[in-house]
DNA sequence: ATCATAAGATACGCACGAGTATCTTATGAC
DNA sequence: GTCATAAGATACTCGTGCGTATCTTATGAT
């Protein structure tokens, strides 16, 4: 329901009330719709505004839909359980969460972004971020090769990253949440056993 | 370049050329715009005729793009060359090839039409498939037991599809090809130890 | 030669959204 | 109380595409 206001309570929004309901109208309108669905129209009726408010602030919609996003991006924390079996499924259950799954499908949501601007997600993902950042599962192979947990041996990232792939990838092909047995198979008969683990000692994954 | 007749040879085609050339103007509007930018007008323009000859065979724009995915839809052969590790190389490089390749990136090209229509990729996967088809590594893999290569023991599907799932993780990605290097990494590093095998023998990957 | 069919062209009314102009008036600083 | 600023409303022109109506005429069957 939109967020216009009432006739009885004629109280105009600014500064970063209103902003933070234009950004909040345009990540549903976005989520829902759909990078084509992102219409300066559609954001100011969802936030109860006009689109001369909008423009004011975002001139192009490419400047809307990056406001957008930055406003939505926030890196996950790293867990550390004391296990890497459970550092992973703790991990990777946060990566399936509403949140940042919905990052995660912005890859899909704004293919004709990209298309259209010739960028990447990669592109974007740089974009918004402060710094370089180690991979999340590389940071937790190596606490479990320093906890004496895994041998300290050299790597592929490609087998390191295993587990988030293979569940971005299931993402990707469903656009829902991956099961959480699908999260527990991944690490326990795909990604232990490929680092030379076994989940013997594995206990109920929930 | 429309490939609308030239003043000096006004002839009008019918029947399979018109709808052919049709088809495949769809096709490339398709690929090139994505699903937003198939348009009748731009269909039209692009196969050098006009609407109501669209309209006439297809009604609805959801008509004129499965008839032109159909058209472009055909299963991969599988592979057969003695060889696990070879077999699964040749059958993952054809999915890098252009054309198969083309068709798996129709899950983000088709991204609005599947929210549109509350379909999914699975959906259309169904819809254009004449029977249910055994995956085309499990195929692999039952081969590779029946010549003595593998052991038969029970494996997950998970481990089974897994470079599969791993080639088109970094193709929805990217958008482009996968890295040959990348396919020889997916099934050495990867696929191959966890099924038990080592690519010790492995040759050249050319 | 005749003729039914349909290709191709073009125009039309309609819907939708971009982007801006114009207006009223709420609001907070002073 | 005054006043500059901007929120919110509304209207406008323009562009784009939908879907259909209308027309001319190429075409292949007869």
């Amino acid at each position: 329901m939109s967020q216009r206001r009432s006739e009885t309570t004629p109280t105009r929004r600014r500064g970063a009330a209103l902003e933070n309901a234009i950004i909040d109208a345009a990540w549903e309108v976005l989520i829902e719709q759909g990078y084509n669905g992102l219409t300066f129209e559609a954001v100011a009726a969802r936030a109860g505004t006009s689109k001369p408010v909008l423009y004011r602030r975002w001139p192009r919609r490419e400047d809307l839909l990056l406001a957008t996003i930055a406003r939505h991006w926030r890196p996950l924390d790293i867990p550390d359980t004391g296990s890497l079996r459970q550092d992973a499924l703790t991990f990777l259950r946060a990566v399936n969460a509403e949140r940042a799954r919905t990052l995660i499908l912005l890859r899909i949501q704004l293919a004709d972004y990209f298309r259209e601007t010739g960028t990447t997600f990669s592109d974007l993902r740089r974009r918004l971020r402060s710094a370089d950042q180690t991979p999340p599962l590389a940071t937790l192979v190596a606490r479990a090769i320093e906890r004496g947990e895994l041998a300290d041996v050299p790597r592929s990232e490609r087998v390191v990253n295993l587990p988030f792939d293979l569940v971005r990838h299931d993402m990707l092909m469903s656009m829902e949440a991956v099961p959480d047995e699908t999260i527990v198979e991944i690490v326990d008969t795909v990604w232990l056993p490929l680092l030379g683990l076994s989940p013997h000692g594995a206990q109920a994954g929930h």
